[in-house]
RNA sequence: GGGCCCAUAGCUCAGUUGGUUAGAGCAUCGUGUUGAUAACGCGGGGGUCGGUGGUUCGAGUCCACCUGGGCCCA
């Protein structure tokens, strides 16, 4: 008999599986999806409405997607699927980074393993065939996150049409004259003859040879001082020497003048006890003390070279070491090439690409055709320079030095940093940089520091050096005579641009001059020379920062510029700026009309994700245990303007708060599988005021939502869902329904209602969750259709909940929540104290009694509701008795009376139904309702 | 070393123009249910707001410095 009972009960029924099983079912949806060609309908859909343009920033093509990139293409992702959902258009063009020395040095590697020295158009296609691979796996990997794109017209900067692109954005640099040939110091290897970026430097232990020169002062009398005086310096690069220009102290150094025999040095007064030793000044004394900022200004003369060196000062130097007075030589350091360009020195390097001094006329002839590189541990450039100095008297020590050095990663030999011709692009041309500052003012910035900090990175960032020695890249366009001289013309290199769009840029590294040149209408001052092609490629970031060029303003259906660009905070001196430069100076505006940026991924103690800790970091491994959806959630539950940490613990918890959610729904698919919203709603007028009281919370819950969705606060999205389904729902109205759910009649009005509210409740939080759980949601609706795990009309097709304004808080709801408060306040402990005590087991078991009178406002309201509080409270039984004393007393006691076995409440007395033995009086009501109910349909 | 930023319970986040005993969810512990059951309910414990010093009648909330951390630059 009881087992029969059960039967009679309206026990949620839904195909919607509780465990979620994501890693599994995701890729079935994806494959539906695009069967269906969902980013298309979405399209369709907002067809003809106000377009929004998210311009993607294009990844680099060489690994797989790190979670750092995932983080970035699921909020890109989220935003879209929000704005598509509010009815806006979102073509969305997704991007690669395909040239670049990373790519080169991996591929360069390999054939290095093959031993093969490959030409430049061979490396090239490697590189290619390399970034294309990436693609094709990135390409699989973004899909499998949900990222909903135009992937049929994605835009690759290796594409002939967008290196076009970016050879007519130069030309526009050309034409605008911006872009001038000067010298920058780089590393270079002297067996391979090229110049080494950075990456493909390694660094070993090294013994060099270090010295201490005297630069007599031919000014001393500005310290007051005279005779033979002297400034010490110290290097570990002797032959640097010949390039010394300068040398520069620190402003705020304490310098010491130290008398030895008949002459007198300055130093450092930290340092000058080592120098003493070093130097063999025994017995020197001590003198009067400057700052470095009164040695500014004074004039030395160079040991050796017929021109003289002045002092200068540098915040970079230190007494950490050496003198505290530094060799400077603008054409071999990267501080002296600033210190360089600040004094307006000849940025002066007289070594040549084979290593060797070159005859400049300045260089002593003794030096001339001497080599820097060494071999066996000697350098022939080193101990001719130490001779000369010796000669000379300026040799006051050499010894060798240990120390860490920089190796060419090929050859395994000392490189040495050598100022080249390179070109640079002038940011300070006709106000250009002020321009820039200044459009970025109209820029909106999300978080709003980022304003500051573009604008504190265009002020100091020096004049844009856009030349790289390598081969994989866009190559600049220039062309030189035998003299060296450069040729550059904007209207060449837009013919040029038009044979690349055709062939692609290899055709620039397979021909000669005269090929290229071919058809082509030179200048005048062209006419008649013997041009040479240069080798050199464009800065990668040119590459980048021209999409917005190649992408939004080629396509009809985008526009310029962006409504927004969201991207790392590295960014902000990466392609924010880079894309900022190309944008100010070929189109006078910036290219984008909103920025947000995301903070960096952090391990959970804080700290940075390592690439070394062994754990790969990409988004598979995280997709592979856990499913997109898990991913998405943790991505959107934290704030993203900070550090973003990450680990087991928070994805334990995103994974348990994503069961809530996803129960939540399968309560609600559950509990309407026998309603039909169409015919069984019930008018809003009519709803049971608990219900009104839900869809009041409801649309709370949408306008909360919404205001962070608008405002870009994705984990306050996070935050207000998972307390609606954990609090609002489950604890609240959920674990209220359940009683008049399950034991009333089906076609029930108060049953209706619930569902009517129900059914609300569900379509809003689906459409709320949507963009950022696009898998579980469209999964809950798709058995919302037609209780199966795929429906033919995605969810995201639908729009976004709008609730009618009588929906929101009204006095009805307003009760009920005061009811609902009073229930955590008083009754649950009340019921949690006999609980306790093993007097009941659930609440139903219990009865509650409220004492009070009518001067208590709680009392009127539950005197209000008197006949709803025992479901409200989910016990069997609620009295309300007046006493003398307005003040409230709860007590709780056990229920009298019989169980009813159906609905489990204790009531005064059980009815005999014979089939289904004894139930209470409401039991028994409701069967007879569903007898008619069948009668009638029958 | 410089620029920008972050620091609230074990975790993720709220804390409006400074004002009563600092909130939520998750986790944890205890417990109930077995008709959302690898689910759900109820109850308890747990922060003095990174540190120090100021401003103020009063500061997590304003100022200075310090510590730790992140991005970028040198």
């Amino acid at each position: 008999m009881g087992s029969n009972l059960k039967d009679t009960l309206n026990l949620p029924k839904t195909n919607f599986p509780m465990r979620a099983n994501l890693v599994e079912r995701e890729p079935r949806r994806i494959e539906h999806w695009d069967k269906l060609d969902l980013y298309g309908k979405v399209q369709a859909k907002n067809a003809g409405k106000k377009t929004f343009i998210l311009h993607d920033g294009p990844p680099f093509t060489n690994g797989d997607v790190h979670i750092g990139t995932a983080l970035n293409k699921t909020l890109k992702d989220t935003i879209l699927r929000y704005r598509g959902l509010q009815g806006d258009r979102t073509p969305y063009v997704p991007g690669w980074d395909c040239h670049g020395l990373p790519i080169e040095h991996k591929v360069a590697k390999n054939l290095n393993k093959e031993k093969r020295d490959a030409s430049p158009v061979e490396l090239r296609n490697a590189c290619a065939n390399f970034s294309k691979e990436f693609i094709e796996i990135q390409r699989r990997q973004f899909r499998r996150l949900g990222v909903l794109a135009d992937w049929d017209r994605e835009y690759r900067t290796m594409d002939p049409s967008y290196e076009a692109t970016i050879l007519r954005t130069f030309a526009e640099f050309v034409e605008t004259g911006l872009v001038y040939r000067s010298k920058k110091p780089v590393y270079w290897s002297i067996p391979c003859q090229t110049a080494l970026a950075e990456a493909e430097v390694e660094y070993h232990d090294h013994k060099s040879t270090s010295v201490y020169v005297n630069f007599s002062i031919k000014n001393g009398e500005k310290l007051g001082l005279s005779g033979d005086i002297g400034l010490i310096i110290w290097t570990t690069t002797p032959w640097t020497l010949p390039a010394n220009l300068a040398i520069a102290v620190h402003p705020e150094i304490e310098y010491i003048a130290l008398q030895h025999e008949d002459r007198t040095y300055l130093v450092a007064k930290l340092l000058s006890q080592t120098v003493i030793e070093k130097c063999g000044l025994d017995g020197a004394k001590s003198g009067n003390s400057f700052s470095g900022k009164d040695l500014e200004g004074l004039i030395t003369q160079h040991p050796f070279m017929d021109h003289e060196s002045p002092v200068v000062t540098a915040e970079y130097v230190t007494t950490e070491s050496g003198t505290g007075c530094v060799h400077t030589a603008p054409g071999h350091g990267m501080d002296d090439y600033i210190t360089g360009l600040k004094h307006g020195f000849e940025i002066y390097c007289p070594v040549g690409d084979n290593g060797r001094y070159i005859d400049d006329g300045k260089v002593p002839s003794c030096l001339v055709g001497l080599t820097v590189a060494e071999k066996g541990g000697k350098c022939e450039a080193n101990e001719k320079v130490l001779k000369v100095l010796h000669e000379k008297k300026a040799l006051l020590n050499a010894e060798p030095y240990h120390h860490s050095y920089p190796f060419c990663w090929r050859s395994k030999t000392p490189v040495v940093f050598r100022a080249m011709d390179q070109w640079f692009v002038s940011l300070d041309k006709d106000g250009l940089r002020q321009k820039a500052i200044q459009a970025v003012d109209k820029v909106s910035f999300i978080p709003s520091f980022g304003q500051r900090r573009i604008q504190g990175s265009l002020e100091t960032r020096p004049d844009w050096c856009i030349s790289r020695q390598r081969s994989w890249g866009v190559p600049i366009p220039a062309f030189y005579d035998e003299t060296k001289e450069a040729y550059l013309d904007p209207d060449v290199i837009r013919e040029i641009a038009d044979k690349v769009e055709s062939q692609g840029t290899n055709f620039w590294f397979e021909s000669e001059a005269a090929d290229i040149l071919e058809s082509i209408n030179l200048p005048k001052s062209w006419v008649g020379k013997k041009l040479q092609c240069g080798t050199d490629t464009l800065d990668v970031w040119i590459d980048s920062g021209c999409s917005h060029r190649a992408v939004l303003q080629k396509q009809d259906d985008l526009y310029w510029p962006a409504d927004l660009y969201l991207e790392g905070s590295d960014q902000h001196r990466g392609w924010f700026q880079s894309s900022l430069w190309t944008a100010m100076i070929a189109d006078g505006h910036p290219p984008y009309r909103q920025v947000i940026t995301h903070g960096f991924i952090v391990a959970g103690d804080g700290k940075k994700i390592s690439k070394s800790d062994g754990k790969p970091q990409t988004a598979d491994s995280y997709i592979n245990r856990f499913g997109a959806d898990i991913l998405r959630l943790w991505i959107c539950s934290e704030d993203f303007r900070g550090d973003i940490p990450l680990s087991e613990e928070i994805f334990k918890q995103v994974s348990q708060a994503y069961r809530n959610l996803r129960n939540s729904l399968r309560f609600q698919l559950g509990n309407l599988h026998d309603f039909d919203a169409g015919t069984m709603s019930i008018p809003y007028a009519e709803l049971d005021p608990l219900d009104k009281w839900a869809l009041a919370r409801t649309s709370d819950l949408i306008n909360e939502v919404g205001d962070a969705y608008e405002n870009v606060e994705i984990h306050k999205v996070y935050q207000a869902v998972t307390r609606f389904c954990s609090v609002t729902l489950s604890s609240n109205y959920h674990d209220i329904l359940k009683d008049r759910l399950y034991t009333l009649a089906p076609c029930d009005p108060l049953r209706r209602s619930s569902q009517t509210a129900i059914h609300e409740i569900f379509q809003a939080l689906i459409t709320v969750l949507a963009p950022v759980l696009p898998f579980t949601t469209d999964e809950a609706w798709a058995y919302y259709q037609n209780n199966e795990e795929l429906c033919d009309d995605p969810l995201l097709l639908q729009d976004w909940k709008e609730f009618p304004d009588a929906w929101q808080s009204n006095e009805e709801a307003a009760e009920i929540e005061a009811l609902l408060e009073f229930k955590s306040n008083y009754i649950n402990e009340k019921l949690e104290a006999i609980r306790e005590s093993k007097e009941i087991g659930q609440s139903l078991d219990a009865e509650i009694r409220i004492c009070a009178n009518e001067e208590n406002k709680v009392f009127q309201l539950l005197k209000k509701y008197e006949s709803s509080l025992a479901e409200l409270f989910i016990v069997s039984s609620v009295i309300l008795e007046e006493t003398q004393s307005p003040e409230l007393a709860v007590t709780a006691n056990h229920a009298p009376g019989v169980r009813c076995p159906r609905s489990w409440r204790w009531v005064s007395e059980l009815v005999d139904t014979g089939n289904w033995g004894e139930v209470s009086h409401r039991c028994h009501k409701t069967f007879k309702r569903i007898k008619e109910a069948t009668t009638d349909q029958i």
